[in-house]
DNA sequence: TCTGCATATCCAG
DNA sequence: CTGGATATGCAGA
């Protein structure tokens, strides 16, 4: 099976040309040596041996990943980051949808308690900057965004489990211009809104929407989504339903963080939450 | 019904 | 700074 599709600008290089699986791999090692350390702030030149490589490789490495150099990297990974983000984020409500530029869709009234019948999702496995992802589209637009670790049919059992009566086929050609808007930024213009669409809960879809008011750059907490929908003390829901975001990333997830700025979890692996928001702090200001 | 969460807060060492 | 107890809303079974 290729990951490749006609349907690939061709003044664009190939996804997988643009994020090398071996680049998120070193990205990867980085952030468990990071994690090893224990607080100490290692140099540059010490992160790049602990990875194998020698430290011009690293800084190309990062420069491509995500327009970082090491140190701004190495910054990003840091709990003072995290603290820093918090700070820095205005409360939840006035921002706008999302950098991504959202338009939300509404599935039929029912269609999750029905187990998504009557829903056909393609779903397509893509490279990415995290990893290869899988993506499911549907004609409502994109309903699912998670990644591979290991088998690529235990991500596909993870989706299939949140919605059994929905129809899934491979249909690549569905999936990939979603990929490659999704993760370039580039992209990311209000003239043509990615049409996305959540299957969940009253409760769960609500948090989700909060998701896209955390502007790029910013982050917030459980708590203060939870203050935001009406429910000050339902903290601990909020955080049982973010873990159900079903559209990983463009949902940002991955921007919201326990109140004493702990990491607390990520659905597709901490790591990955790390690495994603260590990328975001790579993107030009705006 | 009841159980288990990607929480937050308080209180003790 | 760490760990235990407690209040808490919701989804899934």
């Amino acid at each position: 099976m290729t990951l490749r599709s006609a349907s690939y600008s061709p003044t664009l290089p190939a996804p997988a040309d643009r994020w090398p699986e071996e680049d998120y791999a070193t990205v990867v090692e980085t952030i468990r040596f990071l994690g090893e350390t224990g607080g100490r702030p290692p140099s540059v030149a010490e992160t790049a041996r602990a990875v194998g490589l020698a430290e011009p490789q690293l800084r190309v490495l990062l420069r491509r990943w995500a327009g970082l150099s090491p140190e701004a990297f190495l910054e990003a990974s840091t709990p003072g980051h995290i603290r820093a983000l918090l700070d820095a984020s205005p409360a939840l409500g006035a921002a706008r949808a999302s950098d991504l530029f959202i338009a939300c869709e509404a599935p039929p009234v029912g269609a999750f308690e029905r187990g998504g019948a009557g829903l056909a999702m393609g779903y397509g496995f893509h490279p990415s900057p995290f990893g290869e992802a899988v993506l499911i589209a549907t004609e409502l637009g994109l309903m699912g965004l998670g990644f591979v670790e290991g088998a690529r049919e235990a991500v596909l059992e993870d989706f299939r489990r949140r919605w059994p009566k929905a129809g899934f086929s491979q249909d690549q050609e569905a999936t990939a211009p979603f990929a490659l808007r999704v993760f370039d930024p580039a992209q990311w213009r209000p003239e043509r809104p990615l049409r996305l669409a959540f299957l969940g809960s009253a409760f769960d879809v609500a948090v989700w929407e909060a998701l896209l008011s955390i502007e790029m750059r910013r982050a917030t907490t459980y708590g203060a989504i939870a203050a935001q929908l009406g429910k000050p003390r339902a903290a601990r829901a909020v955080g049982a339903a973010v873990g159900r975001n079903p559209v990983s990333f463009v949902a940002p997830c991955h921007r919201v963080f326990g109140a004493s700025g702990a990491l607390t979890g990520y659905h597709w692996g901490l790591t990955r939450k790390q690495a994603i928001i260590a990328w975001e702090a790579g993107l030009p200001a705006g």
